[in-house]
DNA sequence: GCCCTGACGTGAA
DNA sequence: ATTCACGCCAGGG
C-alpha cells in the first residue's frame, strides 16, 4: 500500500492489538494511538488499510456498540458475520460494553501511562 | 482558500 | 430514545 502517515500506522497497530472475540470503538483506538479526539482519522486509516494489510477491522465499532456501516449494506452484513464468527453477540443491533477490549478506567490509565 | 463530505464522538436539549 | 450542534481533520471539487 502507498505511504500512510505515521499516525495511520500507529492506528493500525492498535487495531491489530485488539484480541480476538473483543471489540473497540474509534475513540479508544485513537486515544491509545496517542491521537485523542481523532476518531475520524481512525475511520480514514481503516478505509485505506482494509485490502492492503491484515487488520481485524471488523472489531472496530462505534461508541454506542453499533456497526458503523448502514444497516442493510453489504459491509454491515459482512462485519456482523465476522463478529459472529468470533462469538461476539450483537443484541438489538449493538454489542454489549462487556465485549469492549478496553474499559473506560483502563483507558483513563492508558492516557497517563502507555499500555503494557 | 472555501465548502462539503465522512466506517466518529460528546454534550445538551 | 432522538435529534442537534459542534469539534475534529484528511480529501476532493
Amino acid at each position: 500500500m502507498p505511504e500512510l502517515s505515521p499516525a495511520a500506522h500507529a492506528i493500525l497497530e492498535v487495531v491489530r492489538s485488539i484480541p480476538r472475540g473483543r471489540v473497540a470503538n474509534y475513540a479508544q483506538i485513537a486515544a491509545r494511538a496517542g491521537l485523542i479526539g481523532r476518531a475520524r482519522l481512525v475511520a480514514w486509516a481503516l478505509k485505506q488499510a482494509d485490502a492492503a494489510s491484515a487488520v481485524p477491522w471488523h472489531r472496530v465499532l462505534r461508541a454506542d456498540g453499533r456497526i458503523a456501516f448502514p444497516v442493510g449494506s453489504d459491509a454491515h452484513a459482512l462485519q456482523l458475520r465476522l463478529l459472529r464468527r468470533e462469538r461476539v453477540p450483537a443484541v438489538a443491533g449493538r454489542v454489549s460494553r462487556a465485549f469492549f477490549a478496553w474499559q473506560v478506567d483502563d483507558l483513563d490509565r492508558a492516557l497517563w501511562q502507555p499500555p503494557d
